[in-house]
DNA sequence: CTAATAGTGTCTTTTAGACAATATATC
DNA sequence: GATATATTGTCTAAAAGACACTATTAG
C-alpha cells in the first residue's frame, strides 16, 4: 500500500527535466519531445519524468533512467542546474523539478530521434510545455557561464576529435571567434587533452589538405560529482 | 482528502534545508538547531522543513516560512545551492532536499538564539543529522567559490558599514589577507557601494583614532533571482 | 602624540588575446 | 600548387597584487 508521508496534505510531484544539448553544424541545439500524455499532450517538452521511489536510488539515477527509457540514451555527461518548485507550475498539483543539463555529440542522438525526439535551436525552441522555456533558459545561462572555462565543450565531441573540431565547439559555446594559434597553445598546455597518435579519419569528404591529429580528453567523466562552477 | 499523485508507489518527501552563514568575530559560522522530533530527535541539524503544499507558493516561499517559523528570521539574503535526493538519506522514505544558503549579520541572529539555535564553525560543525554535514560542505564550497568575486560578503554586514569592516568580511570569506590600499581602490571603483556621508557610530569603545566613513550597497537584494555566479 | 582610517604612486607578474610569420602534410 | 593544419614569436592591454609612502582625523 503506497504511503503519503505528508499525511494531512497533498504530496508534491517530484520530477527531473533534462536539457539535452548538442552541437548541430556549429549551432547549439536542444532535444525536445512531444508529450505522450496529459497534461500538454502532444506539445513539445524537455526530456523529463517523475521520480520513482520504488526503483530510483537517487536523483542521478532518475536522470539515467529517464534518459534511457524516454530517449534511449546512456553514458551521458550530465550536471545539475538547479531546482524549481511551485504550486502553479503543474496543473495536477504542487510540483518540484530538478533541472539537469546533458551534453553529447549529435552522432549519438539517433536513439533519441527514434523515440520521437528532435532538435530545436537552444535560443529559439518554440513554445514548450509547463515552464520548460524558463528551465531551458536556466540551462543555457549555466552552459554559457561555465562552459567557456571548463572541459564542457569537449562533451559535444566524440571520444576522439581534432583541434579544429574542439576550436569550433569552444566557439559555439562562447559565441565568438577565437584565435587559432593562441587557442592551440593554451589548450595543449592545460593538460586536458592528449594526442592519440592517430590522424583524422576523414569524416567529411573534402580532400586535399593536411590531416588533423586526433586527441582525446585526459580524464573521462560522465557525472559531475564534484559540483562547482 | 489528501492526494498522493504517485498512485502506485510512495510519494517522496520534499524539504528545504538552509545553511545560515554569519561572521562571528571574523570566523565563518553556521546556524544549527537541535531537532524537535524524530528522526534524530535532539541531534543538531540545519534549519529545515517540509514543503507544505497547502500554504507554500513556491520553493522560495518554503525557505521564507521555514526561516520565519523555525528561527524567527525575515528578509534574509538566500540563494539556492543545489538539490540532493535519494532513497537512503531519510529513514522515512525517498527524500529530496533543496539546499539553500542564507547570509546575514550576527547582530540579526537574536531571534534564532531564542528559538534554541546556535552557531558552530562552518568548517567544523560537529556531527549533524541526516546528511547535513554533506549539505553544509556543498554550501561552504559555493560560498567560497562565488563569494570572493561578488557582493556576497556585504550580506554579512549591517545595512551600513565601514570599509575596514567590509575588508574583514572579504578576508573571512576568502580566507586570506588582502592589501588595504589595493582593496579600497578596487572596491570603490566597482560602484557596488556608496558613501552615506555619515561617519562611524562607534560600535566598539576603542576611542582614539580617526572615524571611518559609512557605506551602503548601491543595490539591495534579498533573493538572488538572477541565478549565476 | 598615537593610532586607525584614507588615498596614491609605482612596480611586478600574470593572463588573454591579437597579429604575424612560417612550416607541414595531403591531394 | 592549393589548402587546411600546425607551430612559434612578438606585442599589447588589462588585471591583480605587493609595497611604500603620505595625509587625515579623532581622542
Amino acid at each position: 500500500m503506497p504511503t503519503n508521508p505528508y499525511g494531512k496534505f497533498d504530496a508534491p510531484i517530484v520530477t527531473v527535466d533534462i536539457v539535452v544539448f548538442t552541437l548541430d553544424q556549429g549551432n547549439l541545439k536542444t532535444l525536445v519531445q512531444p508529450r505522450a500524455r496529459q497534461p500538454f499532450q502532444g506539445m513539445d517538452g524537455l526530456i523529463g519524468g517523475w521520480v520513482h521511489t520504488n526503483e530510483d536510488e537517487d536523483d542521478e539515477a532518475v536522470v539515467e533512467r529517464v534518459l534511457r527509457t524516454k530517449v534511449g540514451l546512456e553514458d551521458v555527461y550530465v550536471e545539475q542546474v538547479r531546482s524549481v518548485g511551485s504550486a502553479k507550475r503543474h496543473p495536477e498539483g504542487w510540483s518540484l523539478s530538478v533541472v539537469y543539463m546533458a551534453i553529447l555529440p549529435v552522432e549519438r542522438l539517433k536513439p533519441a530521434f527514434e523515440h520521437g525526439a528532435y532538435l530545436v535551436p537552444a535560443d529559439d525552441p518554440g513554445i514548450l510545455a509547463f515552464d520548460h522555456n524558463k528551465l531551458l533558459k536556466f540551462a543555457v545561462e549555466r552552459l554559457r557561464a561555465k562552459g567557456a572555462y571548463s572541459t564542457i565543450p569537449m562533451e559535444f565531441l566524440p571520444e576522439e576529435f581534432t583541434l579544429p573540431e574542439l576550436l569550433n565547439a569552444y566557439q559555439a559555446v562562447m559565441g565568438e571567434q577565437l584565435d587559432d594559434g593562441s587557442f592551440r597553445r593554451r589548450i595543449t598546455q592545460l593538460g586536458l587533452i592528449e594526442s592519440t597518435g592517430e590522424k583524422k579519419k576523414p569524416r567529411d569528404g573534402q580532400g586535399g589538405q593536411r590531416l588533423a591529429m586526433m586527441y582525446r580528453a585526459t580524464q573521462k567523466k560522465t557525472f559531475d560529482k564534484s559540483f562547482r562552477r
